[in-house]
DNA sequence: GCCAACGTTGGC
DNA sequence: GCCAACGTTGGC
């Protein structure tokens, strides 16, 4: 099962309103290396989900509810769109400078590439930043 | 608000 | 097909 990070501003949508509206369809992503990792995203695949510009931190796990699909908000058919759950709010959120401050961490996509608003995840690092939810 | 990183566009 | 110009993202 493979692990995803999606990032998002909480000011457009939060990891609180997803929990509140139960499912959401992930789109508007326009970037093909993003939109790469979105055709990959397998059925129950689980989500990092982020906050960006404001939180800049981990707050939660999404988990995949539908596989890509043409992005209904793409009127040129080239991107595509998955469907998102909740899962459950992280005990605390994973900061931005923290996961820098983690060497175990250093290879990490979205460290790597910080623009890129969806990647993948490696096993070692899911389980580093969850570790990094339960610990102070 | 600024700037670095990076993707895209368009002229040649 | 190259590359300069431009736009966008996102951290600081």
């Amino acid at each position: 099962m493979a692990g995803w990070l999606v990032k998002s501003e909480p000011n457009t949508y939060s990891f609180e309103d997803l929990q509140k509206d139960g499912r959401t369809v992930w789109d508007g992503v326009r970037n093909n290396a993003a939109a790469l990792h979105l055709r990959a995203m397998k059925l129950g695949d689980e989500v990092l989900f982020y906050h960006s510009q404001e939180g800049l931190a981990v707050v939660g796990v999404a988990r995949v509810s539908r596989e890509a699909f043409p992005d209904p908000s793409d009127p040129s058919a080239r991107f595509v769109a998955v469907e998102l759950e909740p899962v459950r709010a992280l005990e605390r959120p994973v900061t931005l400078a923290a996961m820098k401050a983690n060497p175990a961490l250093a290879d990490m996509a979205m460290l790597r590439q910080s623009r890129l608003s969806v990647s993948p995840v490696k096993a070692d690092e899911w389980a580093a930043i969850l570790q990094m939810a339960r610990a102070g």
